[in-house]
DNA sequence: AAGAAATGTGAAATATTTTTAACTTACAGG
DNA sequence: CCTGTAAGTTAAAAATATTTCACATTTCTT
């Protein structure tokens, strides 16, 4: 049940900072830094807004894998 | 920034009970209570294993609203 | 109408995400 | 080297989602 996310990917080819990034989804950047790295499940509204500022959907920026 | 959701439409045209729901997404049936009539935000990842249930997008089954 | 089954409610307990804060590492330019 | 900027880390606190439980209400069936 790992994560894993394109955000990154996305983040860069935006040429957006992670705190960039954090502010236009009214988050923290550790939060953004968490979500590229870790392995967490973020809320759908948090999802949502990161898919909406790429203009891409929740399935193309995130998906859960087996084990 | 309340929820809309169709959740309860698409498990009424699956055929499904709110227990049976949640069984297949490994939630408790209240959950689901909640997400249908309620207005908060479920995580990332049971928002994907109900959409999965249905064969739709999530955007297609969940929208964040203003006000 | 009565009983069963499905849905709804709400509060308290628990689990998880998100924030806060302080520090570290990497790296580029002057 | 220094200095500044971006990214990474970690722990604890705060906020929020989810479970648990017990009961209420609606809906369906007979």
């Amino acid at each position: 049940m790992a994560l894993k996310t394109k955000v990154k990917e996305y983040r860069e080819n935006a040429g957006l900072k992670q705190s960039e990034l954090a502010e236009l989804v009214h988050a923290r950047r550790e939060t953004i830094v968490h979500l590229e790295n870790g392995k967490y499940n973020p809320s759908l509204k948090l999802a949502m807004d990161i898919a909406k500022v790429f203009h891409v959907t929740v399935e193309d920026l995130f998906e859960f894998t087996e084990n």
